[in-house]
DNA sequence: TCATAATGTATAGTGTCTATGTACAATAGA
DNA sequence: TCTATTGTACATAGACACTATACATTATGA
């Protein structure tokens, strides 16, 4: 009956899907080193609820992980973090990733952040990707 | 019967919903200074037909721009870029971006893209954003 | 072993969103 | 005024997001 921290906050008021800030929000976390392969996530409706949404919303998300290649899921058995092989990054990815970087910024500074302020989040970030 | 370069481009094959990537990259292109105030966007038919959408599709982009504040819609008249008044950020809007940010950086680091390479890209930015 | 609990999966239903087709209304310009 | 230009309104089709409910598989422990 371990109910320790949950793993992961998401926004029900936000007007972007649940699944997909689950899919973000633990694909953030896989990324950051935060599981060990073998881990296992929590049960789908453990999360659903600790997330206040319907169990199927999260096994959504872990289906979009799975293809991924982040998870091995199961019947049974649970959601099981994997050893996952890197992949070479599609040009086309790369142009997207840019894209989507100055959208995100561009709104933010639409929202009224100031821009040294976004700089200097940017800044943080890419010092944190870099540092070990 | 100016028929230019397009103010903008899209990509119809991607999951992302056309409208909201005509509205990231006008906001990003009106964010950058591109327009002045007073400067008319392309008609709705017209930028319809550059990118191989619905001219309804892109009127509501325009709306939604409109009610950010970036233009003046009117019929006959077309789409007028406004002066902005700049907005207070919001603290739920500078979380926003900060959650957004990192998950956009994992899922490019996901999609094989390297570390120091999405590092690069918010270093060049955070510059572009500082500079002037 | 066997019953039960735990866990992911499948399917159907409902409401919303996205994009389009078509017609309309307001403005500009000749 | 007449016509072209431009944004708007509304209906429709299809896809999507979320939920309810039942099912299949694996683990657990008596």
């Amino acid at each position: 009956m371990t109910h320790g921290v949950p793993v992961l906050r998401i926004d029900l008021g936000s007007d972007r899907p649940a699944y997909e800030q689950i899919v973000g929000g633990l694909r953030a976390l896989l990324v950051a080193g935060e599981f060990a392969s073998g881990d296992r996530l929590p049960p789908v409706r453990q999360l659903a609820i600790d997330l206040g949404v319907h169990h199927n919303t999260v096994a959504e998300s872990y289906r979009v992980l799975e293809q991924e290649g982040w998870l091995d899921l199961s019947r049974g058995r649970g959601a099981i973090v994997r050893r996952r092989p890197e992949r070479k990054a599609s040009p086309a990815a790369k142009q997207e990733f840019s894209r989507r970087l100055e959208e995100l910024a561009a709104k933010a500074i639409a929202d009224g952040l100031p821009r040294a302020s976004v700089a200097e989040q940017l800044k943080a970030l890419a010092g944190r990707l870099t540092e070990t």
